[in-house]
DNA sequence: TCTGTTTGGTGACGAAGTCACCGTCGTGCC
DNA sequence: GGCACGACGGTGACTTCGTCACCAAACAGA
């Protein structure tokens, strides 16, 4: 790990100045936590920007219902912008972040990250792409939301969150809130694609077995021309 | 207008210190555009960030379907942060924004808001806020769209939208994109509504008699325990 | 005045969310 | 081992919402 520098984890970082750069090495630390652990939550403040190295980060917003909706998944390379508001403590945002895997990370300090947006050009177009990139990604979220079928965006989830054997490990309940729908809609779609010889299904798994034909149903949904 | 500096019409700005204020106000410039301008859309890069003095401007999300859908409204007093990723052209963005009505706005052309954030830390709170109030906007936003009943967000967007008479000047396909719904549900519920004494239509315009019980309705929703 | 467009209304249907309830599986405890 | 409890998944009935295919009235321009 110390071999290869983590900054060229991060597209833009590694166009960083010397200087910059090692500035941003030597007075940030590497941190790791366990699956399970939560990262930021309401009504806390954080102290330090993330960027990700390993593992990967779920972000779901607290509704007042009670219930729970994805929003979006912090990956490896990507920086986890939202703290940057808890950092500096100008609002309280209702989303919470938990680390669904181990999680290595790079943590900048407050101070760090300030100093570093006030003295480099190109660290700020860092944070300000990913800040964009994440409104943009929260655009298409709800354009899918609105317009998107269920069956649809289930079965896009279901290949984005299958590991290398083809094999989704999730309840039928998780997948309900990654897409903001109800436990029931899941159990009854996935029997459909059960039915269709596309998946198998046991406690608290999905096994893909026919993802030529989910993906045919996607595209076909996304170019209705 | 001249006599009365405009920085104070935003909530952070007139905590920057004078020679930066002065920079700000001298190399900015005052511009007006009439109602129905698009002020960015998609594959444009804009030049400057606005700062709304008068009037507002609706952002909606182009969605492939062809379908619009709003996604938040930029009134007299916030900035449209959005631009300033098209603006450093990270990212071609889906959305596009439209004048409401006539607007008034101070524009920051790019290498200005550049400097001001490297130089200002009140400045980049200001930025850092606005990106981050619009994020949690967006959070809100998807909570409401995906939990709240749709005659519950209608009644509150009509309450929104009323003028000082009590009137909403739009129809029925407005609405309906404003909610990213379909015309027809809205033509429904708003018989429904006027059903129950709480509304008045003509061709165009809704016409608001009984906010009373609309409130009431969104109260209870709100808090159902 | 005539005509095309915009706006709003309606019924039928399908997709999705809600509610109530049940069975099954697994884990830990006695 | 047997039991109890909780997590997980399945199901039917019903409501709400989105879609489709129309139609009628209001308006604007020629």
């Amino acid at each position: 790990m110390s071999t290869t520098p983590w900054v060229h984890n991060f597209k833009g970082l590694d166009r960083l100045p010397a200087d910059i750069r090692t500035q941003l090495e030597t007075k940030s630390h590497i941190i790791e936590v366990p699956a399970g652990t939560q990262i930021f939550a309401p009504g806390q403040t954080a102290d330090s920007l993330w960027l990700l190295l390993d593992g990967t980060v779920k972000v779901q917003q607290k509704s007042e219902t009670g219930r729970d909706i994805f929003l979006y998944r912090v990956h490896a390379g990507d920086s986890c912008v939202l703290t940057t508001a808890s950092m500096l403590a100008f609002e309280d945002h209702a989303a919470e972040g938990t680390a669904e895997t181990d999680i290595k990370a790079v943590a900048i300090p407050r101070d760090l990250f300030d100093s570093l947006v006030a003295k480099s050009p190109v660290f700020r177009e860092f944070v300000f792409t990913a800040y964009s990139r994440r409104i943009t990604d929260l655009f298409t979220l709800i354009d899918d939301i609105v317009f998107q079928r269920m069956d649809v965006r289930l079965a896009a989830r279901l290949l984005e969150l299958a590991d290398g054997a083809n094999i989704v490990r999730a309840t039928h309940a998780v997948l309900a809130t990654e897409l903001g729908t109800a436990r029931e809609v899941i159990s009854r779609t996935l029997s459909e694609f059960q039915r269709r010889g596309w998946i198998e299904q046991s406690r608290g798994e999905v096994r893909l077995v026919g993802r030529a034909g989910m993906e045919r149903l996607i595209k076909t949904a996304a170019a209705p021309a």
